[in-house]
DNA sequence: CATATACTATACCGTTCTGTATATAATATT
DNA sequence: AATATTATATACAGAACGGTATAGTATATG
């Protein structure tokens, strides 16, 4: 991928996060990013093209961190579905976090039928599968509804920490996901 | 309260929710509403005076459905917490609701300095100061640690249902709750 | 009848928005 | 050296935005 491609996907990441989507105008993004709009129109059809490449790249970035995570320092499949929580505190305690994309995008772009709402929609199914591939492995038995559980823990634990930084939210969430976690293993 | 003001107010409370606040312009509320952008401006000085109000009248109409259920329905404290969600549940699938406002415009105003975003940070916080007080009557030890798990849970859930109407989000986080509170309750 | 109040209708201002047209410069590739 | 490729610079079109100015109408109260 072109290194200026990059550069404008970055700089529009980091903007959409902290001043939204909608009040992100693409002039801003290149002024920014240091470049010009004919050159983010060569590399990006449209504004809401680029938007959703900007909401493919972080969840994938997220993704990637997380299963790397979670391999690396864990083996048996209970153990990582117990830690599992200690790397999203990991992440959304780090001082780059500003948000989650599809968190954000789903509430800017509200109508189901647009395309920026069903790729958030989308991500947020996917991340919920893997979590209910983490509990399947661990033999636990609702694994979809484990995980469920454990995504709304995610979800309303990234919501509070959007609304206020360092909101502590995530350490309760850890102590509620371990319960749930204990209560479903011991099933 | 003039009922013009009311005709504004309830449309804009629409709009915003189903277009998303940035999306929806003074011209199409008016539009919509049957009036005209002059009695708008009489009624509210400026377009981010509308969504604060909006945003006032929506979380008091939601407390004050809550509270009148949870009083009308139980008298021990234990009781109201428990069937706390219950009445969550009965409010997020009703399908007149179309979700939370300060968590949406939390997301569309990210910054911590933008007013809109001080309201709805204000608003989740005062949320979750109602819910550590059912937790404090019902004699919880730590009712400020089970509240922020609660909202958690409760947000987790209104997000879910905000990105696929129909979840089914909210069953799972009422199991969560129920585990979390009888936890709670026996220490 | 007169006056105040609330609302309508419409035109407009200045700004910002996405997206394009055009022309030029720098950099690789052949 | 010739030719693509890639990027810059700048100007502009066309629409939508928030907000205001002006003029006129309907209704109720004194």
């Amino acid at each position: 991928m072109s290194v200026l491609k990059e550069k404008i996907l970055a700089t529009a990441t980091d903007l959409f996060q902290t001043r939204g989507i909608n009040s992100t105008g693409v002039d801003t993004i290149v002024a920014v990013a240091g470049t010009t709009k004919m050159t983010l129109y060569k590399h990006f059809h449209t504004k809401e093209g680029l938007i959703l490449e900007v909401l493919s790249k972080s969840q994938q970035d997220f993704q990637n961190w997380l299963d790397n995570k979670l391999n690396t320092n864990s083996k048996a499949p209970t153990d990582k579905i117990k830690r599992l929580f200690d790397f999203i505190e990991e992440w959304v305690t780090s001082p780059s976090f500003l948000g989650m994309g599809f968190i954000k995008a789903s509430a800017e772009f509200p109508n189901e039928e647009n395309p920026i709402h069903q790729l958030s929609s989308k991500q947020s199914r996917e991340f919920r599968q893997y979590i209910s591939k983490l509990a399947s492995e661990a033999n636990i038995k609702d694994a979809d509804g484990l995980a469920l559980q454990l995504s709304l823990l995610f979800e309303g634990a990234v919501q509070a920490e959007q609304m206020k930084r360092g909101s502590g939210a995530i350490k309760y969430a850890k102590k509620a996901a371990k319960l749930l976690i204990d209560g479903a293993i011991n099933h």
